[in-house]
DNA sequence: TTAAAAATAGAACATTCGGGCTATTTGTAG
DNA sequence: CTACAAATAGCCCGAATGTTCTATTTTTAA
């Protein structure tokens, strides 16, 4: 009732669930799709990550009561155009659509909370200086890539010796007794340059 | 101008540059600060990263025409409370104010769009199956956190030939041929359950 | 310009690992 | 019930690794 009201864009059709939706998609081929995250049957979610998957250029905004972290996440994964809470007024509703129709992506700022709290805890850990040298960086670039002493020996010109040296230092550093512990390490706290 | 005609809060200051901000601020003490992002002198976003540092409880709202990934990334970091486009009109800017101070994230679609497709950059890569089998799995956990087999083998209650099969089995699933080699695939394709 | 740090190279030795085998027991899907 | 996959256990051997050393050359910082 909210859009049919809106003169700015007409309603193609309505669906209480997710299948018929999905059948019905390429006759009515609508811009923008408003999709309530938990829908009977097929949830909200699957559903856009298959119109997403079939017809990519569809924006899809979804309606949402919930607010958890992987819902949310879910919801980003499956290539929503937005994320819209439920109790929205009509204004801001079809301000969204707009929105999603031009390319944006609406969020309400409550759910943006969310995602940026989870863009941060995603954000690679701090570079905890263990003061390793150029030299040692290179060769824990190798040990990463999982080559063996001779190998990173011939690649880098350097006697296997040397490179026994390094990553002996290296695991001082380090505190680790082991290249898979090393590697473990240099993934983990992201030590590596990008 | 535009926030002054509002009756909801006070302009309770107003800045060319950072450092007076910087001065000023244990005695203005506002609830909400509207920053932008290129600043002369101090940057929008070093200025808000101080802020948030020193009054967490502040909201900081960034003001930017740049679009471009590395602001939005670094304002991110910064621990902005949201991110609106310079061109909005006032009532937008009202609300992002107050929502805000609710506690918020309002950020302009169009910014929105660029944080989310950060987001999904940032992703694990997608979880390409090995089939690797539960205990393949567990014995591959042991081996990212740098356990030799006779460790694992204790731990697991097993006997070490059987962690040795295990691995055997893993690097003939993963393709690789040493335990640096397996934990590097692992943590890089996010092979274990988090 | 001198002292310290980094990079290089080497040796010896015990331990671990990787790969090629076989074989029994336990689950599990038809 | 019965194949078949998974989990378990074992052996051998050569190669790679981890550790403990020493030592020279090159860079860097003071």
């Amino acid at each position: 009732m909210m859009l049919t009201n809106s003169r700015k864009f007409q309603v193609v059709g309505e669906y209480e669930q997710a299948e018929p939706l999905l059948e019905d998609f390429p006759d009515v081929t609508p811009d923008v799709v408003l999709m309530d995250i938990g829908l009977p049957g097929i949830s909200g979610i699957e559903a856009a990550s298959r119109l997403k998957r079939e017809y990519p250029y569809v924006q899809i905004i979804m309606l949402t009561v919930y607010d958890d972290d992987e819902k949310v996440f879910q919801a980003i994964c499956a290539g929503a155009s937005g994320y819209v809470s439920k109790n929205v007024n009509a204004e801001k509703l079809v301000e969204a659509v707009e929105d999603a129709f031009n390319g944006g992506t609406p969020i309400s700022p409550h759910i943006a909370s969310k995602v940026l709290q989870m863009f941060k805890d995603n954000l690679p850990t701090k570079n905890v200086s263990y003061s390793l040298t150029k030299r040692e960086l290179k060769v824990l670039e190798h040990l990463v890539q999982g080559d063996d002493y001779k190998t990173i020996a011939d690649k880098l010109f350097l006697s296997n010796y040397t490179v026994r040296a390094h990553t002996r230092n290296i695991y001082d550093k380090l505190h680790v007794h082991s290249k898979s512990q090393a590697v473990a390490k240099a993934l983990k706290e992201n030590l590596l340059p990008a």
